[in-house]
This record gives C-alpha cells, structure tokens and sequence, in this order.
DNA sequence: TCCCAGGACTACT
DNA sequence: AGTAGTCCTGGG
C-alpha cells in the first residue's frame, strides 16, 4: 500500500500524479464542495471529511488509526495510472487528452448513492443534480453531529428513500426522476442484490442494472465504474458521443460493432481512459478536432 | 417565450 | 433494432 502517515487526526497519503480539484470536479462525484481555503469536504460513509492536497500530500481529517485503507480505496491510490498513461501516449489521438486530464482519479464511491445520484443526473446538469442531492440528503438522510459541532447528513438508505411520498420528492426539484427513485429504492430495499454485480461479468452486470427504472445504458455504466469497480464500464453521454465520433471516427457516429471494437482495445481501462477523454472534450470544446 | 442541459421511457415502425 | 416525442426544472 502507498505511504501513509497519521498525527493530530490527519491521515497523509502520499500520492503521485494525483489531482484533488480535477478529480473532485469532474462530475464523477456530486458531494464533493470546494471551501475557501481550497480544501474539499464530502460525506464519506458516516464521515464527514475535509480532504486537502498539498503537492504530494493528501491530507484528511479527522481520521482515526485504521483509517488508512478506506481512502487508498476510494481514492484509488494503489493503481499505477502512469501505467494508463504510457499506453495512451503509444496512441496518437489519446496522447492529446493526458495534458488535459492528468491527476483524475476514478473514485471508488458507495454503490447505492452513486445509482440514485446518477439517476437524477439523468437530462440534467451538474449544479442541480448537486443541489438535489444535498436536499435529498436533508429529506431523509441521517443528521448527524462532528465533533467541531457542525452538523451533516448521510445519503438516506433505501429504506428511507422508499418511505418518502412522491409529492414531498417531487417538492425536493427531483422532476419526474422521482418515482425512478421511490421504485429503484423499493427494489435495493427488497434485496436486489447490488453488491453482487460487483463480482458479475460486465455485459451481465449491466443487464441487471437495466432492470432498475431510471437505469439506462449511460447511468449503468457510471454505477459500475464508479462504485462496482468495473474498469470496462464506459459512461457514453452526449459529449462523449461527440468525442468519439471526432477522434476516432473522423466525425460520423459509429455503428455499435466499430464502438465495441475499439472499447474492447482500451480493456479493463476504458472507464478510466473514458475520463481523459471526456475532461479534454470539456476543457477543448472539441474545437481543433 | 423558447430552447436546452452530461437520458430514460414509451410507443411506435 | 432503431427512432421520435415526451418527461420536471432552472437558466440563458
């Protein structure tokens, strides 16, 4: 495991090619808030954590001793992405997009919260989904109280979420998401079992989650990148549709086969490839494509 | 006022 | 199997 060091309730991991703001930022995670100090708080479990980055430190606190391996998970600090990044840079059309991407992480995040937060993320954008959320959370997630006093609530648990009335979700901005996510709720409530697809091929991890209202082809495969650990899974939205088609398809949309073929090279990388490519089409509008 | 935003569902060929 | 219209909401 990479290096580690805990003194006054800080954790610091050591880190390298690592970049917080990019990672927090980059739409794979909507708790994460920038404070003015330059420091990012989220909920992570029942914590609530400020995470901080210091050339090639990471600081996080509070902390306790045992701390250590939960955010080398999350965090994914033990892949060697200048691995990634070598076999990009043998490709002359991925070489372009590592100066605008470098330092992302693909978090490891909670399977639970990453599917209902990426089915509100659904024909939506990235401030509302985040607002959402956080009134989500304040609906029907547990409070709790850190020991500076400041107060937080935890995502709700499904049985929380199928507990709650489609009109007070419908009042929380869901839009017509909300019986997606009372259903969805009602479905991981009675057992469909989540954590199980973590450990499912990727095609038949997919198909099970398909079966989950609000689930389509794009939210699947960001559950199962996100928080299942499925490497494979390449989240196609609209820009990266266009990315697509204007790097590797010389601007025509490609057919299902030709699309397979080529994620099927990227390997058990093509969810993390698939974030360099999407924070370049971002950062350059695509515009000398 | 209209149109769209990091999709999914439904109802059609 | 593939495609068009519709869906709540906030902002330009």
């Amino acid at each position: 495991m990479s290096e580690f060091d805990i003194k006054d309730n800080t954790l610091q991991l050591h880190v390298h090619n690592f970049s917080l703001e990019r990672s927090c930022t980059c739409g794979q995670a909507f708790r994460w808030v920038k404070r003015d100090n330059g420091s990012f708080c989220c909920v992570i479990g029942k914590e609530l954590v400020s995470v901080s980055q210091h050339r090639d430190t990471l600081c996080i606190s509070p902390c306790s001793d045992t701390d250590a391996t939960k955010y080398v998970t999350y965090f994914d600090l033990d892949r060697d992405y200048n691995a990634i990044e070598d076999k990009m840079l043998a490709d002359a059309v991925l070489k372009k997009c590592i100066p605008y991407a470098s330092g992302i992480r693909v978090f490891a995040q909670e399977p639970f919260e990453t599917l209902i937060s990426f089915i509100i993320s659904a024909n939506n954008n990235i401030k509302r989904i985040s607002t959402t959320i956080e009134r989500l959370c304040k609906a029907c997630g547990e409070k709790m109280t850190a020991k500076d006093g400041t107060e937080y609530y935890l995502f709700p648990t499904a049985e929380a979420l199928k507990n709650m009335p489609l009109t007070s979700l419908r009042e929380l901005g869901l839009g017509y998401r909300d019986e997606y996510i009372k259903s969805t709720a009602e479905c991981i409530a009675e057992g469909f079992p989540l954590e199980s697809l973590r450990d499912m091929p990727y095609t038949q991890a997919k198909k099970e989650l398909c079966k989950l209202r609000g689930v389509g082809g794009k939210v699947a495969d960001c559950v199962l990148l996100f928080s299942l650990g499925h490497g494979r899974a390449f989240p196609m939205d609209v820009w990266m549709k266009r990315a697509v088609s204007s790097m590797f398809f010389e601007g025509k949309e490609p057919k299902n086969a030709e699309l397979c073929e080529l994620l099927d090279g990227f390997g058990d990388d093509a969810g993390r490839i698939q974030q360099y490519i999407f924070h370049f089409a971002r950062e350059t509008g695509l515009k000398n494509e």
